[in-house]
DNA sequence: CACCCGTGGAC
DNA sequence: TGTCCAAGGGT
């Protein structure tokens, strides 16, 4: 038996009426939409990181820029700064690149037509389609990772990824309804969040657990199917405290690659060896005074920090006030050997 | 298409 | 402690 497509949307709308999460960037189910701004810059931040995380960046980006205007003017190293922490930096520089463009090109005014949204800066299908759909009540297919995976235990869809998302996206779109796709993606977010989970999905709850083949068939964990993941290489690198009159040296990442854009703490290309001293900014009374390891998406880094001080700031740099360290918006790395650094410093 | 790109919480 | 993973996009 087939799963009874007309009936997912209702159910799953139905569903959303009663159990919906109340978050600032959404409105309430029946609502009018929210502002456009707000529902792209929380789609943004939402890219690959979990509501808990994202939920003081919001209010502290709306706060500061109320506006796609006021966060068009703020000048780069501001916007960078304030997303210091969040991840994914690209999606910072492309949100600069993204407001610029709707001021520039567009007025000031978010397009409403899915291809147009997906032809500005850090938006691709999914957030394309989410924008249309929340924010402009545009009949969207919206397919993330939470829709993937209900939708494949929906229809029990066992090719992995990704080549079953042509299958998946024409599943999607079998039940995406005309009416209210906005309210019906974010109601299929928090199914997935919740009740559709990754793991133990709580299926003697979910409101579509009769039209679910994957329930049926007595095996809803059997989804999604993933593809075998390789082991973390581990580099090494040193990254480098060096103070002058109550200020430390800090620089700027170059804007590509790991970390790009951010400012930072002096550090050499990291490898396979431990670089010891060898790209120290300058030669120095260096101490060694603390590790870590710090995991990224695809390497973990091993890293010693080191400190020296000297008398002049004769040094190409930027030399950052110490006391406002906090301040400097680094990077969770740099953060956390700036915490040591300073830590020494208090020892020393 | 395959790879690159962060972070912190849950288990 | 290790593993997974969260509202993906760019190249």
């Amino acid at each position: 038996m087939l799963v009874d497509r007309a009936n997912v949307a209702p159910k799953l709308l139905h569903w959303y009426d009663r159990h919906h999460r109340t978050l600032p960037w959404r409105a309430a189910p029946g609502e009018a939409a929210p502002d456009p701004y707000r529902v792209w810059l929380s789609e943004v931040m939402l890219q690959q990181t979990t509501v808990a995380a994202v939920k003081s960046y919001f209010a502290a980006f709306t706060t500061r820029w109320p506006t796609v205007e006021a966060l068009a003017a703020a000048p780069d190293a501001e916007v960078m700064s304030a997303w210091a922490g969040l991840g994914y930096y690209a999606r910072a520089r492309n949100l600069i690149a993204c407001a610029r463009a709707v001021v520039d090109e567009h007025g000031g005014r978010f397009p409403s037509e899915e291809a147009e949204l997906r032809a500005l800066p850090g938006l691709g299908a999914y957030t394309a389609a989410a924008i249309a759909a929340i924010a402009f009540g545009q009949r969207a297919v919206v397919v993330d990772a939470n829709v993937e995976r209900i939708v494949e235990r929906l229809f029990a869809i066992a090719e992995p990824l990704p080549k079953g998302r042509t299958a998946i996206y024409a599943a999607t779109a079998s039940i995406t309804p005309d009416d209210h796709a906005g309210d019906f993606a974010q109601a299929m977010m928090d199914l997935g969040s919740s009740l559709c989970a990754p793991r133990k999905p709580a299926c003697a709850l979910c409101p579509l657990s009769e039209e679910c083949a994957a329930f049926r068939a007595g095996e809803p964990e059997r989804y999604p199917v993933k593809a075998a993941k390789t082991a973390k290489p581990v580099r090494r690198g040193s990254i480098f405290w060096l103070e002058a009159a109550d200020r430390v040296l800090l620089c700027r990442r170059p804007p590509k690659g790991m970390l790009g854009g951010m400012r930072a703490l002096p550090t050499g290309p990291w490898g396979t060896e431990d670089p010891g001293l060898t790209d120290a900014p300058i030669a120095a009374d260096w101490r060694f005074v603390g590790a870590g390891r710090h995991v990224f998406t695809h390497f973990a880094l091993d890293h010693k920090v080191y400190a020296a001080r000297m008398e002049s700031q004769d040094i190409d740099g930027e030399w950052w006030p110490i006391a406002a360290i906090e301040q400097a918006g680094l990077p969770s790395l740099f953060a956390r050997a700036a915490a040591i650094g300073l830590a020494a410093r208090e020892t020393a």
